[in-house]
DNA sequence: GTGGTCTAGACCACT
DNA sequence: GTGGTCTAGACCACG
C-alpha cells in the first residue's frame, strides 16, 4: 500500500491515513475482501507508532469502510455494507456549501467547479481501471 | 449580523464565526466597505467570549476578507483586496477530492453533486439578489 | 448441530460457539446424555479452527454443561451435575442490572421488559416442545 | 462522583467507567446539564490512566449520553438527544436471550426473574428519589 | 484548565 | 501473528 503522511500538517494523522485508504479502495485499488496491513506493518511503513494506525482502522471500521477479525486481520468491507445514514449526506452537503463559498472567494465560477468535479471522477474512475488491467 | 453559533459542534467557535462571516459577504448581505461590530458587540449577541471573537476576526484579516482600521472599527474589504495564492487554490481542489470520494461512498453520481453545486450557487445568487431589493 | 457462527463479530468464535450449544441444551433439542459431534467434525463443518472449537469445549466442560470421556466422545452433562455457585449468580444479578440500565436509555418500560422475557422463555419452551414430538 | 474501578476484572477499565457513569445518569445522581470531572480529575480520583477515562469519555459521548465542548468540560446529555436505533434494541433483546439462557441453567423460574427486574428499576428509582431529596 | 493527538512500550486474548 | 487495552508522559488547540 502506497500510503504517504505529512507530519506537518494540521489534520491529524490518523485521519490522513483513513483518507488515503478511502481513496485507495474508492480507485479500486484496495478490493472488497482484500486484506490491508496489518496494524505494525503500516505503522513501521509509514514511520508511525501503531496506536495512531490502530485508532485510523478502528474509525474506518465504525464508518463501515473496513471489517476486522479478531487474530486474523482486517479487511475491505463489502461495498454493500457500507453506511449512509441521512446525517451523512447533510454533513457532505455543507462542506460542499463552504467549498462553493471559498470558491466564489477564490474567484471560480461554477463551470470551473464542475469541470474541477469532472476530473476527479475521471481520476478516480482512470486509477481503478489501471489497476483493473 | 445574524450569526449561529452551535458550541456542540466539533469545529471550533472561531472558525464557526469565521464561515458565516464569510457567508453573508459571499451572498452580498454584507458588502464591501460596510462597518462590522465591533468584537465586544457580536460577542455578547452571540454569547460568546471576547476573545474567540477576536481570534475569528483576525484570522479573517489574515485572509484579506476584512480590515480593520485603529480608531475606527473593522469593515469588510474590497473584493480586489482578497489574497487568493496558489497554496490555496490546491488545498480547494484537495478538499473536492476528499469530497468528491466520500460522495462515491455515499452512492452519489457525478450528475447528482453537479446538481448540487448548482443549487448552491443559486442560493448564494438568490439570497444576494434579495438583499439588494 | 445447526450452529451459525459470525467472524465478524466482536464476540469471540468459542464463545459464540459456547453460547449456541447451550442454547440447543436450554431448549431440549441437545439432551441429557447425547453425544455431541467431534472437534474435528464441528470445526469442519462450521469452518472452524479446531482449536477455537476446542476451547469451547473446553470452557464448557468446565462450567459442567457437557463432559468428555476419553476415548468415547462428548456429551451433554446431567441437569444434576451444572455447577451454579454464588458468583454466576451474582454475575447474572449484574447482568441484568445492566441490562435494565440500558433498556431505561432505550426508553423501554418495565412492563415491556417482563412481556419480552415472557416471550424468551415461550421461546424456549416452544422449541423444546416441537423437537420432542 | 462515587466511581468504583476494579482493576482485576476482565471488562475493561473503560468499559466499567462507562458502566458507572450511565448508572449514575439513570439513577438521576447526575442530572442532564450537569457538569463531569474533568477527564485529568476522574483520572487521579479512580487512579487511571486519563487516556483510558479520556477514551470512556468519547465512548459515551459517541452514544450520545454525554456532550464534550472543547475547553469547556464534558456535560450530561439532554436525555431528547438520546440515540436507539434498531441495531440497539436488537443488541439489548439477543442480551435478554442470552441472560434467559443462563438462568434456566442457574435453575432461575421465569417468576424470580421478572421479580428480580422488578427489584432492579425500583433500585434506579430509590437512588434518584433519594437524591432528589 | 479543557479535551485531542501522538509516541513508546508493555501485556493480553484470540486464531 | 492479529488487534485490543493500558500506562506514562508529552505537546497542542481551544476558550
Amino acid at each position: 500500500m502506497f500510503i504517504r503522511i505529512n507530519p506537518r500538517s494540521s489534520t491529524p494523522l490518523y485521519e490522513q491515513v483513513m483518507e488515503q485508504v478511502k481513496e485507495l479502495i474508492a480507485k479500486g485499488i484496495l478490493e472488497s475482501g482484500e486484506q490491508l496491513p496489518s496494524v505494525r506493518d503500516l505503522a513501521s511503513q509509514i514511520v508511525l507508532n501503531p496506536n495512531t494506525v490502530s485508532k485510523a482502522y478502528k474509525e474506518l471500521e465504525r464508518n463501515g469502510v473496513i471489517v476486522t477479525i479478531r487474530g486474523k486481520g482486517t479487511f475491505v468491507a463489502d461495498a454493500s455494507d457500507r453506511k449512509l445514514d441521512l446525517k451523512q449526506l447533510e454533513q457532505l452537503r455543507q462542506q460542499l456549501q463552504r467549498l462553493v463559498i471559498e470558491a466564489t472567494y477564490a474567484g471560480i465560477k461554477k463551470e470551473e467547479l464542475t469541470q474541477w468535479i469532472e476530473e476527479e471522477f475521471q481520476t478516480l474512475k482512470g486509477e481503478g481501471d489501471r489497476n483493473a488491467d
